[in-house]
DNA sequence: GTCTATAAGTTGATAGAC
DNA sequence: GTCTATCAACTTATAGAC
């Protein structure tokens, strides 16, 4: 018993100390950017050596792995929850909201997440799949306001991804392109939504 | 006057020596990708040793800019030449896949000139107005088709470069999102071209 | 687990001989 | 202009003392 809680407790310390290194990998690239991301100034944020980072990631890639984890987890979580009301043109533009807003709060996240921009790094499968059950929320949100063709979908994340793109090179920290979610959501369902078939009907 | 035609043909050779450095950057980054653009790699490309890349570029940021206004110029000379019909959405339609195809045939290319992508690197203004007068393309082709709001502009590049960015980052050498073209500029021209005013005469 | 010290490899850029 | 040789700084990663 002793045993077994003893091991408990070094569990949850080192999963602390984990997560302590990768808040100060975080906080090192919102300021400088992903490939600032180097293991000396990490350590050195996080108030250890460079050695004991390998106490805890076993090399860099690790820790590129478990920070896209951790970005894909915020993402399926921040995008869970939406509104559903009686008019899809507000439920898709709040979506689609959610998500810029999730994409523009920080940029670095965004870039390893959605960009795939680290030379060397690929996510495990595992990372990975926590990313793709994301899409799947964006996909049940099309069915329920009548967009069931993938190819809509695609053209849907086109347009999502493309306005994000856009507000972040063009005009980062302004609402240029964030601006359009609205105009650009009424465009989409006047083409691919549910209303389309019943506008004969009105 | 010899003297005059020495200085002419040594600027020649000088710009054929710069030519030729160049070309072996381009092939270098569409092999290993931008990040791998190394000096070193650079110089053994070209038949050079490292030393002598400096005899022609004052430093690695001067090549990138030498590149980026390469490919500014090439983007402009691919995009000039556009069809004119009777038919907007199919003139709109050639000029994305024209776009499209300018972007997916050499992605280090794309990125450089539009993600902005390598980290220490900013394109002098000549350069980057060389880009500039390539938007002004896209504009008058949109006025042509009756889209004169410029936040109409806006939604089209966000919408071009929405589908390029997918297509490149999730089905690299397929047709998964250059296929929606044309149904993407039907919906675009649906809501915002001429036609839209036009629709009550027919 | 945490450190000092260091390996072994990059990188961009330069000095100086020819 | 082109080379050899090298600098100074950086990178990820490890060996070994404590």
């Amino acid at each position: 018993m002793l045993k077994s809680s003893d091991g408990d407790w070094r569990a949850a310390r080192r999963a602390n100390a984990r997560a302590a290194v990768l808040d100060a990998a975080w906080g090192l690239v919102r300021e400088n950017g992903l490939a600032a991301l180097s293991l000396r100034e990490l350590a050195k944020r996080a108030g250890i050596t460079t050695p004991t980072v390998y106490a805890y990631f076993e090399s860099k890639n690790a820790i590129l792995d478990a920070m896209f984890a951790q970005a894909a987890q915020s993402f399926v979580e921040f995008m869970s929850s939406l509104p559903a009301s009686d008019d899809p043109v507000a439920d898709m533009a709040a979506a689609v909201r959610r998500f810029s807003d999730f994409c523009v709060s920080d940029v670095p996240r965004y870039q390893l997440l959605f960009q795939h921009s680290v030379p060397g790094f690929t996510p495990s499968p595992e990372s990975y799949g926590i990313a793709l059950s994301a899409l799947a929320l964006a996909r049940d949100l099309l069915a329920r306001n009548g967009v069931h063709d993938p190819r809509h979908l695609d053209i849907w994340t086109a347009i999502t991804t493309g306005l994000v793109g856009q507000q972040i090179s063009n005009d980062p920290g302004g609402d240029r392109w964030t601006g359009l979610i609205e105009d650009v959501t009424r465009m989409f369902l006047a083409q691919y939504g549910d209303a389309t078939q019943h506008k004969g009907e009105s």
